[in-house]
DNA sequence: ACTATCGGATAGTTACAGTATCCATGCTGA
DNA sequence: TCAGCATGGATACTGTAACTATCCGATAGT
């Protein structure tokens, strides 16, 4: 196909194609003759996917070419590729440094029995977000963290799951990168579901309606 | 204090704070005389507070001003308050629609037992993340909802925690505000933990390095 | 042959989040 | 006391990110 279609068929206007392109988010087209180009099913796959990860996991394109980048690695190693993307999904953002919020992460690694370098990019995230929290007054947000280590465990099997339910090598990788970033999103939407129903909201507010379902 | 001492306590340049007075973030000074203004320990915190949802949180600054407006409103309703933090941080896309994303919510809805109005946010959104999810090719991701919500349980067990452990309404609304700011920052990295852990990997990698803790 | 479309390059636009400059006034220390 | 630096407030500017528009010569399909 020609890029009319691929614009037709994404949804994606013409010169969004184009900047895409030059960005490097999608690979060039099969040149036909010295100023025409051929897409296949593969661009209008991976343009999709540019989407999703741009609207919905508000990524910006530099993120995208870094995960994209993961994704078109001949090494492959899922491990690295979720490092990546970790990464990328998160804010460039750090947070302050704390002596304290340093201990903080330190016992709880223990405390859950996990074993990390304090290098790595997840411990430090959790120190600066912990040093952050501290500067606002909430040293009391350090007890959430075993509350989010009992949620992760089973987010990460699920997370798991998906990967390995994958049938190729490639499949998996595409897997990591949908279940990290239109996970996020579902996440934050079921986590608000659960918070409403735990908190005993179930009757009807301001404006009476329909419930959607009715066990 | 005056502003030059809010900007060297906070880190925050005095242009900025200028700026975040211009936009409604924080509330201007008392006037003390018709060009000069005082500022309380109170602007201090609020302004620690804006920094860590722009910095940590990547919220925009109009999703702040909404998060803050939220946390001023004098009816002070927990509830709303957790909603229209939910949103704000959200992106504002909700991505498209579909039929049986429709569905898929609804039948993961009964199947929790949960209740929830079509209308809402939180419903809405999530038909959004399976409807682009199925564009991109991954029907199977709405198999993971219910390992999402098996996440999402003690999540919220743990953010409704935090708030009920506040002292008062107004540290209520906050605590709401940095569980979930702060909390989906740090969701991200112990879930970046947990999966790392899971797929088993512990050994060293290339550059093998003495690990933070070591059970 | 002719006209719409194409690819590629370059330039322009919009929104956001600050920065910088001005100015009239206030405070402060020699 | 008064010179000079800081302040509050208004206005204008800058930089970046993500598109969007225009132009061009070269096909493609009829």
């Amino acid at each position: 196909m020609r890029i009319a279609e691929l614009s037709r068929r994404s949804g994606v206007p013409v010169p969004t194609i184009k900047y895409y392109l030059r960005e490097g988010l999608l690979p060039a087209g099969e040149l036909t003759s010295p100023n025409q180009a051929r897409y296949s099913d593969d661009h209008l796959h991976r343009l999709r996917l540019v989407r999703a990860m741009v609207e919905l996991g508000g990524l910006s394109i530099a993120a995208v070419r870094e995960v994209l980048g993961a994704l078109d690695d001949p090494e492959k190693s899922l491990h690295k590729a979720m490092g990546t993307i970790s990464a990328a999904v998160a804010p460039a953002d750090l947070g302050s440094e704390d002596e304290v919020a340093h201990e903080q992460v330190a016992a709880f690694l223990e405390r859950q029995g996990w074993v990390c370098r304090p290098t790595s990019y997840a411990y430090k995230a959790l120190v600066g977000v912990l040093a952050t929290a501290r500067e606002v007054g909430h040293e009391r947000f350090a007890d959430m963290l075993d509350g989010f280590a009992a949620a992760a465990r089973p987010l990460a099997e699920a997370d798991l799951g998906y990967v390995l339910g994958a049938g190729s090598k490639d499949e998996a990788l595409e897997a990591v990168v949908v279940g990290t970033v239109l996970g996020d999103a579902a996440m934050a939407a079921v986590r608000a579901l659960a918070r409403r129903e735990l908190s005993g909201v179930r009757q009807a507010e301001e404006t009476p309606t329909q419930p959607c379902s009715n066990p």
